[in-house]
DNA sequence: TATAAGTGCGTAACCGATTGCGCAGCTGTG
DNA sequence: CACAGCTGCGCAATCGGTTACGCACTTATA
């Protein structure tokens, strides 16, 4: 105590102020703040008597580097973007939150944060904003457009990106369930079992599943010499009420089944049935694409196939990482649906 | 051109690498960087043929400050913390989607981004994370318990934060809607439709939000010198099972009337009773609260508390934008539920 | 035992902004 | 004409880290 109190006692003053800082410990330990960092980092040359005094202290005072100086050192933000849609449809947001559950996640494990933005079909100024300001080192996008201002603003900058979907140039880094061959495999099962009369009922055809969802349903039926018939196709449902007159088309149209192609057409597709008195499995067959949480098992028997959002989320994250990092990264990855069928005794 | 060459054409070579900077927009001017920076921010003296020359620059090669360095000088972020329940009832997303959009908002009207942090029942690490990292400015949570770690936790740190919701203790800036007073009304007037067997259908009793409205009830009641009767009140239903045996109990105790706590709760109570074949309003009637976007024109004639979930977000993160600025606030707003009656023709 | 190789650590520049202080030069007042 | 006050602007320190370079000292090698 006398040796080392040598007319420095405003130090415990000052130091109460704000945060510890690295040279607060450089000061305390008698040592640089080179040594302090380079304790810290790992890289460098530290004697291992220093190196754990400085851990210890560090661990004492529960020190924790300052990331804005960090950043600022290293050009780094430790920040990567989420971008979701804003107004997204109520029954997409569990689609939403569980990707961002495994991006939240790789993203924890890297040291790094998510910064969020809401982008709007006519307004993607949030997106503009954290990219031009430099708030983040990558970017995850939630999902694609056929006709996407978010992929192609992304593609002008010189930002690392990866999108979740598919896009229809496929000249960037994304990541999706392979729906064409799911959607195909769907429908040649279909056809295996006996249908011949396969109805396809669908959502905004501006989103690029629903696109593939409907070409893998085309290329299903190419495959057993059979293509989409009158009466039996319809996107851009809105609403139950499209949904509505979709069914009573298919009912017209003679379908054997009707193959859904999200939660929310799949539900309103029930209850019109309910309404209607058509009875599942008997009159009508029905399968699906689930992705959420509003199917369960008081929903009458219908095929199935299920996937993943929040595995999408963390293939997601990891190639934004990689990609950060500078390293090569696959094009186009592709995660298998988990191809069991929910309820398939119909 | 020739006037100006005087051996500086590595400049133009140079600052093709990277972002422009502050220094490079004083180098090519021929001031200081103090100038520049005086010039952006408008705070100083600098002359208005100056600041045209810096502004015109900044417009023609889109600079834009690096918010790291400028977070460093000041001390701040530039980023404000969004944390919501990561394992979030599905019924539950479209009330934080709603909210968000409004903090959103609201953040980037200030300049300012938000980092999302999600936390669990067990596991709040993603909040200490960036509170503890510094990370950002402020904390809007998005939702309280009645035990809950995030707040416990935030009151022991340094950080201005908001609650969207309410505390038991009432010591924290929280913003939430008066649901004990709109329930007690809600009970009130339904009581003066001639409704005298009320019953309460509720969710999880360690929300905050379940905990007014079951205690806005019991206050409604006792203004009318009545209390909860025995076999009316169920609190917990966590799926439509527990929900289906709440409704049983109710038919069983002859209510007349059925508080739905919630969207989800409401739509499975209709289920229920539909799948029964018990008719609203004749048999029973139905009232709810309606933050969601389930019910719909096809729903029954039931009573509903109409808010808006995004007014709360934008009154948080107006509160804490004040917090942040040092300004004092009103510690406890209650933003007015639309008691406009959705449907209320039963 | 002289020399090379390796270790531990510090100096100082740097990342890109903000800001206290002070210095000229101009304007206005008596 | 002298002096006060204001205006426009720059110097240099600062925020809290990282890192190239180099120096002194220890250890291995011939």
């Amino acid at each position: 105590m006398s040796k080392q109190s040598n007319g420095r006692d405003l130090d415990l003053i000052v130091k109460d102020a704000g945060h510890i800082t690295i040279s607060d410990i450089a000061n305390d330990l008698n040592i640089s703040k080179t040594t302090v960092s380079r304790a810290i980092s790992g890289k460098g040359r530290v004697g291992a008597k220093t190196r754990e005094r400085v851990l210890a202290y560090i661990e004492k005072y529960n020190y924790r580097p300052n990331p804005l100086a960090r950043g600022l050192a290293n050009l780094k933000t430790y920040n990567i973007g989420w971008v979701v849609p804003g107004d997204s449809d109520v029954t997409d947001l569990p689609f939403f939150q569980r990707c961002m559950t495994g991006v939240c996640e790789v993203a924890a494990g890297n040291d790094y944060d998510i910064l969020l933005s809401m982008v709007y079909e006519k307004d993607i100024s949030q997106l503009e904003r954290i990219v031009q300001n430099r708030k983040v080192d990558g970017i995850v996008l939630g999902r694609t457009l056929v006709e996407d201002p978010c992929v192609d603003f992304l593609k002008e900058m010189d930002i690392p990106f990866v999108v979740i979907g598919s896009t229809p140039t496929g000249d960037v880094v994304q990541i999706d369930n392979d729906h064409v061959a799911a959607c195909s495999e769907l429908t040649s099962i279909l056809i295996m079992k006996g249908l011949r009369r396969l109805a396809l009922i669908g959502g905004d055809s501006n989103h690029m599943v629903n696109i593939s969802r409907k070409n893998g349903f085309i290329e299903g039926l190419k495959a057993n010499q059979m293509k989409p018939e009158e009466g039996l196709v319809y996107m851009d449902c809105k609403d139950r009420k499209d949904v509505g007159y979709a069914v009573e088309g298919c009912m017209r149209a003679k379908a054997d089944c009707v193959i859904c192609m999200d939660d929310r057409i799949c539900r309103e597709v029930l209850e019109k049935l309910k309404n209607d008195n058509i009875v599942i499995p008997t009159q009508i067959k029905i399968a699906s694409f689930y992705d959420s949480v509003l199917l369960d098992n008081s929903t009458p028997a219908i095929t199935a196939l299920q996937y993943d959002p929040r595995s999408l989320g963390i293939a997601a994250a990891r190639t934004l990482f990689h990609l950060i990092d500078g390293e090569e990264v696959e094009p186009i990855t592709y995660l298998n649906y988990e191809v069991a069928l929910k309820v398939s005794t119909q």
